[in-house]
DNA sequence: ATAAAAACTGACTGAGCGCTCAGTTTATAT
DNA sequence: ATATAAACTGAGCGCTCAGTCAGTTTTTAT
């Protein structure tokens, strides 16, 4: 058993659930059992251990993506784009924590001061909308996608679109399930050619 | 001059860039001029400070959106959606820390365990997404929008795909305002009958 | 002018925090 | 078996924080 792993596992979660600045080292010593020197050990500040995390969360999600668009073989760019919005919500789920923390404030305000937590970030966010706007330009190409609507702009427009829809889940304000068809059903709507 | 207020003003601020947790008493007292202990003669706790703010958040949205709604006049659903998307984006820009503060977490992570934050937010999410909603069903009835989109989550749908934007302005990841013709255009076809 | 109430003050408290460090245990190499 | 390095420990330090309270100043009412 990894110990340098779990107290990486643990704290994810904690500041997921909880924030960062409101999770204290001492309680994720307690959870893993690893003295609060041993998380000091391995992470110099607590601040290390926050960037550890983002980075392993910004490998995850390129990795992901990548194996995704790989695998995944698409007859139009409109079903692309319809099958990436699943993936995306399905992804959102299986690494709910994470989307967490992606959606506090403690990154954004981190790396107003911090270089690599904005490279982080910007790469996280520029994987993300690279793939919305490949399946536009796809679209465009083989006629399935209107040619007016701007790809990059759009991409985006519609990732905020997908991602409102989990911020509503996390937030438990709404339950976003109930909105899937009508979210597929915009998203059509914005780019039908 | 109005000590209470100015104590709400300052912290208004502060909590809304820095966040709670990170704002410490000590600071609202040195801007402001207030003792630490006038802050607490006033708000109980730092709790009920934050719970101060949230309300007379909520009554501002509240009001400017029923004042908005009753001195306007709308020729058509569609154009009514559009102008509300307009308002909301004006109103996040004249009203940029207190929209910060709802995009910060700490307001949902208090609703869950205190009853008077949770109606706040709710009381405030229902207002907007009832003004979209109204649009919608406006347009259903004039013609301008499609009969089949459902009123309430597409209200909700569009609701996220415009707030996305703010966020994008907030967090300086983009420049939203680049977006704005994009999304006006995402929104005529979502509805466009 | 006087009394009562409201507003305000800042030194103080006790708890909790991130982080250090001298020392111990465990793993690895020869 | 021995030496070296890596992993781990937890008591303790210095500091910050939210909240208190006994006392002072200001406002209001009569």
């Amino acid at each position: 058993m990894n110990k340098k792993q779990l107290i990486l596992d643990v704290a994810t979660g904690l500041f997921s659930q909880k924030g960062f600045t409101e999770t204290p080292i001492s309680e994720i010593s307690k959870i893993t059992g690893a003295a609060e020197g041993t998380i000091f050990y391995h992470f110099k500040t607590k601040e290390g251990l926050f960037l550890a995390i983002l980075e392993d969360f910004k490998n995850s999600i390129v990795t992901e993506f990548q194996r995704y668009i790989e695998e995944q073989k698409f007859d139009s760019g409109i079903r692309m784009m319809e099958d990436i919005v699943s993936f995306y919500l399905y992804l959102s789920g299986s690494m709910e924590d994470r989307f967490l923390l992606l959606h506090r404030h403690y990154a954004y305000d981190l790396s107003a001061s911090n270089t690599r937590c904005r490279e982080y970030l910007e790469a996280i966010y520029n994987c993300l909308i690279d793939i919305f706007e490949k399946a536009i330009t796809t679209g465009q190409e083989d006629g399935s996608i209107d040619r007016n609507v701007h790809p990059r702009k759009t991409a985006m427009i519609i990732f905020g679109m997908v991602d409102a829809l989990v911020r509503f889940n996390t937030f438990n304000l709404y339950n976003a399930g109930a909105l899937y068809d009508e979210l597929i059903n915009s998203c059509r709507r914005i780019l039908k050619a």
